[in-house]
DNA sequence: GATGCTGAGGCAAACGTTTGCGTGGATCGT
DNA sequence: ACGATCCACGCAAACGTTTGCCTCAGCATC
């Protein structure tokens, strides 16, 4: 079976004609008459023909595969969007090549790099957390290859995203909270200049003004420091503070209910948590996590799509998609 | 910046030099001067150019790709795996190219049209769970395309792989369990077809055997129809006949729980339960749940490395690893 | 019957690289 | 000083496809 590869112009030796005619009737693109066209593409299944994607790619300048810039897959929530992604993508003919950043920015430009030296018709992107400049995105643009952004916007750049509406997912898990008569409600934020931080943040914030309730500079703690955060949780915890918390992850609610079992304390009955993004470990732990489900199949899958008909026609305005979150009742509230 | 990508003629016309050469200092590939290499190499990166894959490729008859088939990717076990994989590839300038079956036969075949459509140098793959027939990808070694299987062995096939020692965790995992004087050890099967199954119900049975312990055909569960495995199950431990239980995945662990819980029985009091994969879920729940821990990402890794030792060299022999697993003792036991 | 039109298909260039072979000049050994 | 060797580089073919232009036969029109 180690037969060599045949091509269009064995078929049109094959066949007494030109490879142009064969080429034609594989493409069907016109100028050529049924019977013909029939006698080569059946001639062309019998001896087995794969088109040459170098030789395609060479003379269209077009390479049918798109970019996928993903910080990790290890969370659910990006899995699941290369699942959406994929699920589009490999429908339209599309091939996939993916670089994970690690959320390391120099592993992100590396990534851009190879997008540009495979000539990708265009990029799927997550920007990762410590990203200070943009220029490795922007040559991407510069080279007019298109570029959707997911989850994460960046606001510095012209291009297409699909997020989550991290605002309103965030005001309502809050307007939960104080409408099942929790009185201080803490937040725990997510990375420094990430837009979903900024987002959920102003979600509490918001949601605490409509309540007529004060926000407090002291029950927002930051994340960066996982030590530092714990320390601050236990203080704000032992002083009996606070009654609830929403965090901007349900990992950081997981970093919470150690330091709540640590004390002593109960949950829900002394603190309320609610998370964020949906995993799946959070309806197994216990007591389950209240949490909000951001979607990330159709995240993946709209991005794709809206690339898609970016590549098509580059013309194509930017979109700006917010899909909307929805909150998770669980045992944790 | 729309400007036209630049070739390698076009340095070789701004240098009054032919294209021969600069392709040679490029790849570096002896027969040229130190100095004119360096002019070439300055002026290359000066003009900004990036070596077309199309025409390389064509010329080659290498893609630098790597086919990468996964029944899916939500599972911690295949994303860790994923991560391992990419860690080698992206290390030795290798593409992935990436497609999920689902765990359907379907689209695992579709996957094998792309690959081999696209003229991957190679193929990862761990086959799905209702592989029937393997034509297609008897197919892929048929094209001289390199084949190394991961996690899930397939023995009609002449192929490398890299899995767990199934046999040996499952082993372990029991023989802990009668070390802690349990009695009657039940276990849940794992899919039919799949070799992890085969060799983890082998590893299950030696265990008893060597401590003297008879093999009782009941205590063995089937797990393909969910409703009737967590009947089963009831059924086992409302007659209290077992009292601990080794399940073939964590996720069937985690059924177990659920059926203990719902009968009142605690654990690991009333039942111990030992999983297989260590998903991240297993130490949040409560109990913790002990359970075998694979090496995903090393899992991953070595595939790809031997995969890439085949590609450079087709006659390479097979190699046939199997990766020792580590029994994670938890509170479920 | 000369002219124009149309449809089917051939010709050849082009895409950007690699690579075997050839060549001229320099260097070496004697 | 002369042939052998070797080095640096050029030439041109080759990889498989697409595509603009050309050709030619058949047909309709006047």
């Amino acid at each position: 079976m180690k037969s060599k590869r045949v091509s269009i112009t064995d078929i049109a030796k094959e066949l007494q004609i030109s490879p142009s005619t064969v080429s034609r009737a594989l493409n069907d693109t016109g100028k050529i008459s049924e019977p013909r066209k029939k006698e080569i593409l059946d001639l062309a299944k019998k001896m087995g023909y794969r088109p040459n994607p170098f030789a395609k790619g060479l003379v269209q300048n077009k390479t049918k595969t798109i970019g996928l810039l993903i910080p990790e897959f290890t969370h659910h929530f990006y899995s699941r969007m290369l699942e959406g992604i994929e699920s589009v993508t490999s429908k339209a003919g599309y091939q996939l090549i993916i670089c994970t950043s690690n959320e390391k920015q120099k592993q992100e430009i590396k990534a851009c790099q190879t997008f540009l030296n495979s000539r990708v018709d265009g990029v799927l992107a997550t920007v990762c957390k410590k990203n200070e400049k943009v220029d490795h995105l922007q040559e991407i643009i510069n080279s007019d290859i298109q570029l959707v952004f997911m989850d994460r916007q960046c606001e510095e750049l012209e291009a297409s995203h699909v997020i989550s509406n991290d605002f309103d997912g965030a005001f309502q898990a809050v307007e939960y909270l104080i409408k099942n008569r929790y009185k201080r409600t803490a937040h725990i934020k997510g990375p420094k200049n990430l837009s979903t931080t900024f987002n959920r943040l102003m979600g509490y914030k918001e949601s605490l003004k409509k309540a007529n309730l004060s926000v407090e500079s002291e029950l927002i703690l930051e994340s960066d420091d996982p030590y530092l955060l714990k320390e601050n949780l236990k203080n704000l915890l032992m002083e009996k503070s606070i009654d609830s918390l929403f965090a901007y992850s349900d990992y950081l609610a997981y970093d919470a209910y150690q330091v709540a079992f640590e004390i002593g304390l109960k949950i829900p009955q002394d603190l309320a948590i609610i998370g964020f993004a949906d995993e799946p470990i959070s309806q197994y732990i216990s007591p389950s996590l209240s949490t909000v489900n951001q979607k990330p199949f159709e995240m993946g899958a709209q991005a794709a799509q809206i690339l898609l008909n970016q590549i098509k026609n580059s013309e194509t305005p930017c979109e700006y998609i917010s899909l909307q979150t929805e909150l998770m009742i669980r045992d944790s509230i």
